[in-house]
DNA sequence: AATGAATGAGAGTTCATTCAT
DNA sequence: GATGAATGAACTCTCATTCAT
C-alpha cells in the first residue's frame, strides 16, 4: 500500500537533458503506439516520470512535441540522402549508396518513421505534408540524374513522387515484417528501384 | 385536406436513405477539409441538416464513421482493381489497365481518398493500417504474375508493398499538381511500373 | 452513503429558462461574494444545479456571463434615469427624482450594482470602464441642465464625472451601512447634489 | 588582484532595498498595464531582473504584493490629506487645499491610483475595500467641519462616502482626459467641493 | 424515428509556490 | 541569499454520447 503522505518527490535531482530525452521518448513511444490524438500531455508526462508542467519547458504546446519529431527524423533522413550522394560514383551506385542509408536511418529510429507514415491528419496545413522535405531532396537528386542522362526521362515531380513513395512502401514492409532481413530488402528495393529510374543504355 | 406531396420542406420523416447519404457526404466534406479530430458530430448533423442523436442511428460512433469511410475508398479501388484485372490479357497491359483504373477511381473520389491517406494516425491500431486491403489485393496479382514469369522475381510482400507506395506516390502528386493531366500521369505511372515490376524478355 | 451507481441525473426536466436564471443568481452570487476571478465555471455550475458544459449554452465563455450582468445593471440604471427625466418637470425637481429612481435600482439589484463597481480591473480594454454607460446618460442630462442655465456651469464631462462618483459613492454607503434607510439616505443625496450641481438663482 | 568597484553588471549581491524597489516597480508597471490576473509572478521576476524565488523574500505571496500597494497609494492620500488639513485655516480654505494635494499625489503616483480603483475584485474580502482608509480619514474631517459648523449637515458616513466619490470620480476623469489641466481640474472640483459640503452662511 | 438539451470526463495549458542547489 | 527548475492543482472550455420528450 502506497504512503500518500511520501514527500512528493525529489525536485531537481535528475540531469536536465535527461528529462527532455525522457519526454521525447515517452511522447515517441506512446505515440506511435496509440496515434497522437490518443495521448495526452498528461500520460506522456506519467511515463516521463515528470510533471505536467515540466513538459511545458521542453515543448511550448503539444503540437510543436509533433513536429519536432518529424523534422528530426526528415533530417535524419535527408542529411543521411544527402551524405550518402555526395560520396559520388556514378549515378545508379549512388542509388544504391542512398537505399542502403536510408533503411540504416529507418532501422535506427523505427518510430520516428512510424510517426512519419501516421501523423499526415495532424500537421497538415496549407497543403504541406510530413515528408515533404525528403522528397524534395529527392527531386533535386532526381534532376541531377536526369539532366546527366543518368534517370529515366519523364516529369520530375511525378518521378520523386513514386520513388519517394516506392521507399516508404518498402520501408514499411521493411518494418512490419518480422521475417525480412534489412540486406535483402535492400537489395530488392535498389534493384526495383534501378529498374524504375535508371535509364537503359543501349 | 393533406396534399400528399408537400413542397421542398424536409418531411418529418425522409428517406431514411437519404439521411444517411446525407450524414456521409457532410462528414466526408467536413473531415477532408479540416481534420477528422477538428470535426465535431455537432457540425456533420448540422451540415447534413439532422439531429445530432440521429447521427448515432447510421453508425455507432464518431470512428465508425470513419472506418466505413476508409472501406468504402478501399472497396472502390479493390473492386476496381479486381475488374481491370480480369479482363484479361498479358499481365503488363493488365498493369496498364489498373493504372488507369485506379487513377480514375482516385479523381471520383479524391476526398475520399485523401481521408485514406490521412488519416493513419486516428485508425492505427494493432498494427493494421488503412490501405492494408489495396496492398493485399496486389499481391495476389503479383503472386499470379511473378509464377507466370511475367513479374520480377522478388518477395511478393515487398514487391507488392513496393508497387503500392509507388502507385500512392503517385497519385498523392496528381492530385497535388494543380498542372497535372490524368492522361500524362497515367502513362508515366504504367511505364515506371512496368520498368520496375515487368520481367524484361530476353 | 451515496451510491456512486445512482443513475446520475434527470435529464431535461426543468424549464431550460429557469436554469438560465439559475446560472445568471449563482454566477451573480458567487462573483459578488468572492470577486470574478475567484470564482470557477465549475463552482457556478455546481451552484446552478447543472453540469458545467450546460453553463455554455448560455454564456459563449466566463467573461461574457459578466459582461451581460454589467450591461444588466448599466441598462436598468439607464432606463431608469431616462425615464425618470423625461416625466419633466424643473430640472432640480428631475434630479430628486433620478435620485430616488437609482436608489430604488440599487436596492433591488444590490449584488449587480456591487459587481458593477468591482470588475474593472477584469473588463477594462481600451480604455472603455463598466459604468461609463451610465455616465454619458448623466452627461447629456447634464449638458441639457447647463444650456438651460439650471446646473453649475463647468467642463461637462467633469461635471458629469463628479455627479457619478457623487452617487455612486452614496450608493455604496447606503448599501453597506446596516443602519441605512433609503428615504434618508435619497434626501441626503439629493440635497448635496442640488447644493453641487443646481445654479443658485439670484 | 580584486577590484571592489566592479562595473555596472549585477552584482552577486545587490542592496537589497534596490531589488525590492525593482519588484515594487515592475510589479506596479505591470500590474496597470495588463491587470492583477494577467501577470505572472515570472513576469514581474523578470522584469525587476531577479529570481523568481527571490521575490518571495520581499512579499509572502502575490496579493500580498497588491496589498502592499493599495496601502501605499492609501498612506500617499491619508498623509497628504493631514498635512494639508493640518496648516489650518479656514476648513473651506482646507477643501482647497486638500483637493490641490490628492491632484498632485495622483498625478505622481498615476499607477497607484489606477491600481487603487481597478482591484476591487481581487482584493475585496468581508465588505472592506480599497480606499476605506481614504474615506475614513475624510470622515474624520468632516466631522470635525460639521462640528466646527462649516460643512453642511448630515449623516457623516454618508456625507464622507460622498465627498470620497466626487473626488475619484474628479480623478478620473482627470486622469482618462487627454486634454485636462489639473489646475483647471482642481479649481472646478474644488469649487463643486464647496458648494456641495460647506455651509452656507446666512 | 427523431430531436437536441444536458451531461461530465477529460483535454491542453498556466502559474503560484517550493526548495535543492 | 539567491536561483530557477520542478511541481501539480486548478483553470477554462470541448464534445462524444445519452435519453426524456
Amino acid at each position: 500500500m502506497k504512503n500518500a503522505d511520501e514527500p512528493t518527490q525529489p525536485r531537481r535531482t535528475r540531469d536536465p537533458d535527461s528529462k527532455r530525452a525522457a519526454v521525447h521518448d515517452a511522447a515517441l513511444h506512446l505515440f506511435t503506439k496509440r496515434g497522437y490524438e490518443n495521448v495526452s500531455i498528461a500520460q506522456v508526462a506519467k511515463s516521463a516520470g515528470i510533471a505536467v508542467g515540466t513538459v511545458y519547458r521542453f515543448y511550448d504546446n503539444k503540437l510543436a512535441m509533433l513536429r519536432a519529431m518529424l523534422e528530426e527524423i526528415e533530417d535524419l533522413f535527408v542529411r543521411r540522402m544527402k551524405h550518402d550522394w555526395d560520396k559520388g560514383g556514378a549515378h545508379p551506385d549512388r542509388l544504391d549508396a542512398i537505399c542502403e542509408g536510408l533503411f540504416v536511418v529507418a532501422e535506427d529510429h523505427r518510430s520516428l518513421l512510424r510517426l512519419l507514415t501516421m501523423t499526415t491528419d495532424v500537421v497538415y496545413v496549407d497543403g504541406a505534408l510530413p515528408g515533404d522535405r525528403i522528397q524534395s531532396q529527392i527531386r533535386s537528386f532526381y534532376a541531377e540524374g536526369m539532366s546527366a542522362g543518368t534517370f529515366v526521362e519523364g516529369d520530375v515531380d511525378m518521378m520523386a513522387a513514386m520513388a519517394h513513395g516506392l521507399v516508404e512502401g518498402a520501408m514499411m514492409q521493411s518494418m512490419r515484417s518480422s521475417t525480412s532481413n534489412r540486406t535483402e530488402d535492400v537489395a530488392q528495393l535498389s534493384k526495383v528501384m534501378k529498374n524504375a529510374f535508371v535509364a537503359r543504355q543501349q
